[in-house]
DNA sequence: GCGACAG
DNA sequence: ATCTTGTCGC
């Protein structure tokens, strides 16, 4: 499984063989251990394929802050779509690593992917602990239109399968896309993510490590 | 061949 | 993701 974190190869063939593996080792079920701590992970680019990682603690359900941790790394590996994992997992393991949470949230894709294996659940597979994963996009699938309402929505799927869900958030806003990491079910990934949206479209996890990963590249530029 | 394409 | 000011709307 290191060879996630250390690529054997840049050959894009070969990455996927990775991920299916990582698609075979996620599980969907429902495996919280009492959920009072939940984490948020972003990462910041700068120029130069430097970098910016931030997470943050939450507890939950109240939401307050607990600790955060930041890190400036240098990224090699460049963007590529359905490969994100290979760029961001390392950084996203670094920061992650010394805070606890009972489940962290990735602003990436987890199972609502070509080859079932998104950055959040890369992260969930290596760490071996429950991950959801919350999109601003769609990266596959097809879903119907949530209704407008706070609270509704529909099921992303791929052909017959369903893979996430589209959630709205807020009333009248674009939704999310959810979806699994590991060792949790949909409808538990739906309800954390409706229940850490209290005021904005995007849930408090992701908001608080975007604008700290974002203010940590801003102080050291 | 063409369009789509997380961050 | 990042580059960037004002501006429309609740």
């Amino acid at each position: 499984m290191l060879r996630i974190l250390k690529p054997p190869t840049t050959d894009l063939d070969e990455l996927s063989k990775i991920q299916r593996k990582v698609a075979e080792i996620i599980v969907k079920r429902d495996e919280i251990r009492g959920l009072n701590t939940i984490a948020g992970c972003d990462i910041s680019f700068s120029k130069k394929d430097r970098a910016y990682a931030a997470c943050v603690l939450l507890k939950y359900p109240s939401l307050k802050e607990i600790d955060n941790k930041t890190i400036e790394v240098g990224v090699n590996f460049p963007y590529i779509p359905t490969f994100l994992a290979f760029r961001e997992l390392e950084p996203m393991l670094r920061v992650t690593k010394d805070l606890k949470a009972d489940i962290y949230m990735v602003d990436a894709q987890g199972l609502a992917h070509p080859r079932r294996a998104g950055l959040a659940s890369h992260l969930g597979v290596v760490m071996d602990r429950p991950t959801l994963g919350v999109a601003k996009s769609r990266l596959c699938g097809e879903a119907e239109p949530p209704s407008d309402e706070k609270g509704s929505y529909s099921l992303l799927k791929d052909g017959r399968e369903v893979i996430g869900a589209v959630v709205r958030t807020r009333t009248g806003v674009n939704p999310v896309y959810v979806s699994i990491g590991h060792k949790i079910s949909l409808e538990r990934a739906i309800e954390i993510t409706l229940n850490t949206s209290p005021k904005y479209k995007l849930p408090e996890p992701i908001r608080a490590a975007h604008k700290l990963a974002t203010k940590a590249m801003k102080g050291r530029s």
